[in-house]
Formats: structure tokens, sequence, C-alpha cells
DNA sequence: GTGAAAGCGCTAACAA
DNA sequence: TTGTTAGCGCTTTCAC
């Protein structure tokens, strides 16, 4: 039991110096000469001394922590946005508080996270209200929803162009011959569901098309196979454009396993995010890539400039879609 | 701009009382008259007052952070541990402090978790050397290794029973009448891989059979490609045991896709961990579940009891694990 | 039950 | 460059 942290006075006195001198010689870029640097990092090893990151925020007054709210992990795109984002947070120095939530419970998990003084928040598969983005604004804590957006909002929003990629799928459907397409809905109000929709039906439109028959998934995995039975059993579509990867895996263990129908043969299915099992061969799916790590470092660039000038002005950013063909669509239509 | 937190001398200020009586309305147990009470609560609501959790923290010597070490989201077990963790933990009154690691960087990171004053640690997919485990012991942190287990040290332990499993996908193959039964082993020397693949071997001994071939898939999906490829194109075996999902999704995929073989006329293939994507009808996969509800439950009552009293005694819980027999396996066995 | 006062471990002026 | 001196916002004795 070595029991206790040792504090800065006690590195102080071993090492004969001012306490000062201990902060210091932890404080990046603080004026102290190499006689006495050296030793109190001798005498600090020798107590095995830490900083109090706490104690060095109360003063400072910031804690080099940001929280990061999620809804959900199921769908896998998420898994890796924490990874990547803590990872890139890790490298600056910050580190991430987690707060799992219920949609609808946001605001309240927002003022837990505010009473540990986060520095900045990001928000991934949850919105918050304007009152709360306000409330954040105000204490410049800079906020940053991650795949979503909302207008009007004082937060500041990371999305990739969700219409761009719509159309792109709607055109590759198009082109490849595709007459009778049906839909698959994620949430119905989340940005990311009305932007893909959006560009997917104005690229059909572009083609004199439009979808002939929609179903809403939720982005669960449960409810898009009762999405896609309540489709097939409606006589079987040329091809199904599915929210997102998630929901597409479901849909096509449904046409394939109850359905008894083949991909692409019978039917293409096309999805959207470009999660690792998209690209697995049982489902070699054809989607559209949302680019995570631009998306990252999208938002972490947001949130160190408006954490460093203490200026938090809500902010969009767009990045690239980009199409990714695979083994779920078909290349040439033969019959029709 | 409202800038600035309000503190609770703010909000004594305008309730007419001292910055005690505010200390105390937020302290569950403390003693305070029901009007003091009404009064501070009625001005904290009016100037929007929320206790700063770090300078309670400092003052307090408890933190309610708990650091939470992942090396890896690849596998989907964790995100699940990861979301079930935070959830039971914020329920009592904890949030989850995150640090993404590379094997081999686990000490450095500790020592950065220690400095946020964690109250507790937890390791998932991540050990740590024993001499790190003795500092947090020290300390009087308590450090949890999650589905790891290392003999004879400091930190406490929860582990399903990785040998009974492995026993009991024995059991099964057995019984099923295969006995050209292949083995691809994660990695080579995490607890997990050791002990089902000791589980494993038992059965199999029991009933005079032994792993005829044995690859190593590193956990990894490409490195599970790899070592189903290499066990295949030396024949078929009847079965093959992948030591957990993630990798046998990769070598069923293999054999479908590229051997052309059925699953499970041709072979069976079985996994361990029963995560949600086992269940997906594409795999379908029989396995061996590690109740990850008991994981946590245990893992959070060590973290809890030994928080409390102060106390860290390193502990060990082996929950129970059970079969989910599904259609990656014959039933009965035909010609062989 | 309530207020005054003493710090928790640290950073940040300010003098020296 | 260095030490001294104030606090950061809060909890917690201790008298009253």
């Amino acid at each position: 039991m070595t029991k206790s942290s040792v504090t800065s006075t006690d590195v102080a006195r071993l090492a004969d110096v001012s306490q000062s001198a201990v902060s210091r010689t932890f404080t990046p870029g603080a004026s102290v000469s190499e006689k006495t640097r050296e030793r109190v990092l001798a005498a600090a090893r020798e107590l095995g001394y830490r900083p109090n990151a706490l104690a060095r925020s109360l003063i400072s007054g910031r804690s080099r922590i940001i929280g990061l709210v999620v809804a959900y992990l199921e769908n896998h795109f998420y898994p890796i946005v924490i990874e990547k984002l803590s990872r890139s947070l890790q490298a600056e120095g910050y580190h991430v508080l987690l707060f799992m939530t219920e949609t609808g419970q946001q605001d309240e998990v927002i003022k837990e996270i505010l009473q540990y003084q986060v520095d900045g928040v990001v928000m991934a598969s949850v919105t918050l209200s304007s009152h709360i983005a306000q409330e954040c604004a105000g204490l410049g804590v800079p906020v940053v929803l991650f795949n979503r957006y909302i207008p009007d909002s004082q937060a500041s929003a990371v999305v990739s162009d969700n219409i761009r990629g719509g159309c792109l799928l709607a055109e590759l459907l198009v082109s490849e011959g595709h007459k009778d397409i049906a839909f698959i809905a994620g949430q119905e109000n989340s940005s990311t569901n009305v932007e893909r929709e959006k560009g997917f039906n104005e690229g059909l439109a572009a083609a004199g098309l439009h979808v002939s028959r929609r179903t809403v998934g939720n982005y669960t995995f449960e409810d898009a196979a009762i999405a896609a039975r309540a489709i097939l059993s409606d006589g079987t579509p040329d091809a199904i454009f599915v929210a997102n990867d998630h929901m597409a895996f479901a849909v096509m263990d449904v046409i394939r396993g109850e359905f008894g129908l083949k991909i692409p043969e019978d039917i293409s299915v096309v999805g959207y995010d470009n999660v690792p099992e998209a690209g697995w061969p049982s489902y070699n799916l054809t989607t559209v890539e949302q680019s995570v790590d631009e998306m990252i470092a999208a938002t972490v660039e947001i949130l160190l400039e408006q954490m460093e000038h203490k200026q938090v002005t809500a902010t969009k950013r767009v990045t690239a879609a980009s199409l990714i063909v695979r083994g779920s669509t078909r290349t040439t239509i033969e019959g029709s």
C-alpha cells in the first residue's frame, strides 16, 4: 500500500525547490532551468508523481475532456466512429467521456456532461434541442453533431453529402436498367434519411422514374426485416435502396433466406455507409462510403479551433460521398 | 454569450444564504431545512446552476469516473461491452472515460488514466503489467480485467467459463459424429484462446479424438481467412472450431465463397461469443454464449464494492457459458 | 440547521 | 529563472 497520491508539494520538498517549480516543470512551455527541471523530474520519478488532471482543470478552466453522446452501438458505423474519434482526440491530448443515452434523454445527459466541465461535445446518432445547444454555446462549449444536421441550430454539424450519395445510387440503378425500385427508409425525421431519400428521388426523377414502394426500417435490423417482407410479399421489385448498410444486411437475409431470391440476379440491393461488413463476401454490398476519417478530421478541427478561441459559432462541414460498387447490383440487365 | 459558469457562491448570494447551504442542498443526505433547500433550488434554477463535478472530486477524492481501456472495436463483442458497461455505470452515477490503446501501450495509457483520478479501471481486450496493476492497487484504484485473466495479478478479472465452453462445443461436434476436426486459434497467448482450446481438446480427448489441423487467426478477420485457406487447401475437415465468432464469419465466407462448400452439409463450423451477427440468417452460427450481461454485472459489482471500501483485492469471477445451437452444424451425420 | 473558515492540488500573476 | 501569493469551486469540520 503506497496509498495516497503524491502531490507537487511532496515533489517540491524532495527536490528542494518551490511547488511552483514543480508545476512549471510539468507545464509545456513554462520557463524552468535545465537544472531544476532535472532535479524535479528525478524527485517526481522517485515518488511516482503524476499531476492531478482534475486540480489542473479546476484552475486552468480547461478539462481536456470531450463529451461523446451516443444512443446505440448496434449499427457498426458508430463503434468505428468512437474508435477513430477517440484516437484522434487522444493524439491532441484530449480524452473522451462517454455517455450512452436513449433518444429523448439527450438534454438530461448534456446537463450531466456539463458538470464535468467538458471542453467540447460530440453528438453521434443523437440530436439535441436548440435550447440546450444555445446553453452550451453560451458557456463557450462547442458542440458538434456528427452525422446529423439541424438547421438553425447553435450546434455545428459534420455530415457527408447524403443528397449526392443518394443520387449516385439512383444513377447507378438507373444505368443498370432497373425500373421497379423500392426504398426502405431509416428513421423518418433524421437528416440522413431525409437527405439520402431526397437525393435518391431526384436521381430517379432525372431519369423519369420514381420509387415504386416505400416502407420504414427505423435503422434497426428487426424493423428492416419487417419492412423488407412487406415489400416482397407484394411482388419482387428490380432493386431496393436501403437507407443504411446495417438495415441492408437484414433485407438481404430476408430476400435470400425467406423468399429464396438471388442477389443480384433476381433483385439488386444497395445500402449506405460502407461499414466493414459490407465488404464481407456474404454480403458484398454495393453502397456509398461516408469517409469516417474525413468526418472525424473535420469534427476534431472544429472542436480544436473553437476550444482554442473560446469562440463558438455554428459551422457546417459536408464531406464527400463516394460510390462503392460491389456484387449486390447487376452490371447489366438481361430481362426486365 | 451568457459566458462563465455560475458558482455556488452566486447561488448563495441570490438565495441569501451561505455558500455551504448551497453545497448541502446538492449533497444527498446533508442536513438542510426544507425552507432553505427550496430557496436554494429556486435560485439555482434561476441562474442555471450546475455543481462543478471536478471541484467536487478534488475535495471529495472521488471522481465518479471509471477508466475504460480498449484496444480495438472491430470485433463486435466489444462495442456491446462498452454500451452495456457504460449504461450500468451511469445507472450508479459513474461515467466512463474511454481510452483506445494499442496492445503494448497499456502501461502508458494507465498512467494517463490515473491523472484523471479515476475511481476504477476496466480493461477489455487488453491486459496490463503486474507492475502497473500493483501501482493501481497501491493507489486504491480497483482494476478489472474484462474477458482476460492473468494469474497472480493484483488486478481482478471477470471471465466466462471458457474451458467449459470449449468442451461444450467439442461434445456437440463429437455427438454429431464428426471425426476430422480442425481448430483456428485466436491470439496465441490470450487467456480466452488458451482456455477455449484447452476445453475443446479435453472434450475431444474424452471421446478419443483430437484436433487434426490447427492454424492461427489472431482474432482478426483477415488472418482468420488466411488460416481457413491454409486448412482447406489441405483437404476438407468434417468441422472447424473457430476461437471466436468474428473470425468464424471470415472462415464461413472462405468456405462458401472460395471453396464452394456448403455449411453444414460439407462442413460444420462453430464459433464463440454469440455476437448479434451469429444470429443473422446469413451466418446462423452455432456458438457459445458468453453472457455479457452477467459479466458486466460482475464487473460493476466488483468495482462498486472495492471503491466503496477503498479496499482493493484481486477477485476472479467466472460466469457461465452456454451452447447456442444454430444451423452451421449438422444435427445428424450421413456419410463419412 | 446554519455560517465561517480551512483546505483539496494545482496554475498564474507578481515580485524578486 | 525562481519563490510567494492568490485563488479555481467545492466539501467539510467546527462553533453557534
